[in-house]
DNA sequence: CGGCATCCGTGACGATACTG
DNA sequence: CAGTATCGTCACGGATGCCG
């Protein structure tokens, strides 16, 4: 089970840390936030977590109020799993750390496993204005739904429907993306990336 | 030492993880904020931590860049702990936890720890403009340095020098500041909290 | 006395195997 | 597919001891 270790201070950073300090959680977290997800689906994301620290996990996040378990109408009855809008509130928290995090990116290391939806973090935070973005990496194709109020904050696999944009890049520029002014425009511009889409948002892509 | 557990994931997030994820680590930021701190003043504002792990701790941080390790001059010739530039780049961070962890705050607990200083961290985001605040809640008094962008964001005891505001009021009023909007306001109108001073920044606050 | 290092009991974690 | 069971290992928390 979950925290029964608390840290026992009266402080709010503390209590958010008894909720979500414990290993594996925040990475949960980042993972349904793009969406409803199987325990298999979830475990095979989560390389390293053993099942049964993400059997625990999932039943202290339920427990907390973080996520929801529900069964999937049929055809393919399955349980899935899925966040609260509590677990949802931690997107800004998450978002902290993977802007912090960028510092020690670097390059990929052998050992490294690589999802093409966790681009997806830091590149919501380099977007402005509402919709719905595809983006294709070599690593595998994502979307995003930026300024999204509810539901999934973006999903693996392509866009359910027409996106307001496309994406398509490489994974480094991806990660500069978050960091910088410009980058995407002069990314466009010298080759590594392309904008599709004649929406606001994809314009405003064109000008970031 | 430190996180030789690594996620192994090419995501900022988790690599953010892998340097702060570990049980205290976060928290001895919170404390570092304040300013440099011996270890016998850490492992005393931080109820339950054991010597071995703190000191593990603080070896891990420094190897990591979040911390220094210095000497002070004489007299009292102590080591002090401090944060690095890219230590303090972890307030984001620990003001997004605090955010969140304040919906469960509630009441304290008989078995929590409380110190004047914790307050700091969610006032720290109600507040508007640069300055210093010293605030006086019966848990003790403490010092917020608003919009500091080097040096100690807060600090425990009274503000060294004259403070560009004071304000008085109680831990429930404190903690109920960062949530909305007018909440000083009221408060000072209810009669439950008092702000001194004649600078922009005790206006703005009695205008909050 | 401040700043750890050592020892020890308990619990959390990770890998594998197994079951409804 | 979705977990539970088992087990070895390591991290944590508490106490105590050492050393300047």
């Amino acid at each position: 089970m979950s925290p029964r270790r608390s840290y026992d201070q009266y402080c709010s950073a503390a209590r958010a840390l008894d909720a979500v300090g414990d290993r594996w959680t925040l990475l949960i977290v980042r993972e349904l936030l793009a969406g409803p997800r199987r325990y298999t689906d979830l475990h095979a994301d989560l390389p390293g977590v053993s099942t049964d620290v993400l059997a625990s996990r999932l039943k202290d996040m339920e427990r907390d109020g973080l996520t929801a378990r529900r069964r999937l109408p049929p055809p393919g009855a399955a349980f899935v799993y899925e966040l609260t809008p509590r677990g949802r509130d931690l997107l800004p928290v998450l978002q902290a750390l993977g802007e912090w995090g960028e510092g020690e990116l670097g390059e990929p290391r052998p050992t490294d496993a690589v999802r093409a939806h966790w681009f997806a973090l830091p590149l919501l935070r380099a977007l402005e204005g509402e919709g719905t973005v595809e983006v294709s990496l070599e690593e595998g194709v994502f979307h995003v739904f930026a300024g999204a109020r509810s539901g999934p904050v973006y999903g693996d696999g392509p866009a359910p429907g027409e996106p307001d944009a496309r994406l398509v890049l490489d994974s480094a520029t991806c990660a500069a993306l978050a960091h910088g002014e410009g980058a995407l425009a002069d990314a466009v511009r010298g080759g590594s990336a392309t904008v599709t889409g004649d929406s606001p948002l994809a314009k405003s892509l064109r000008e970031t």
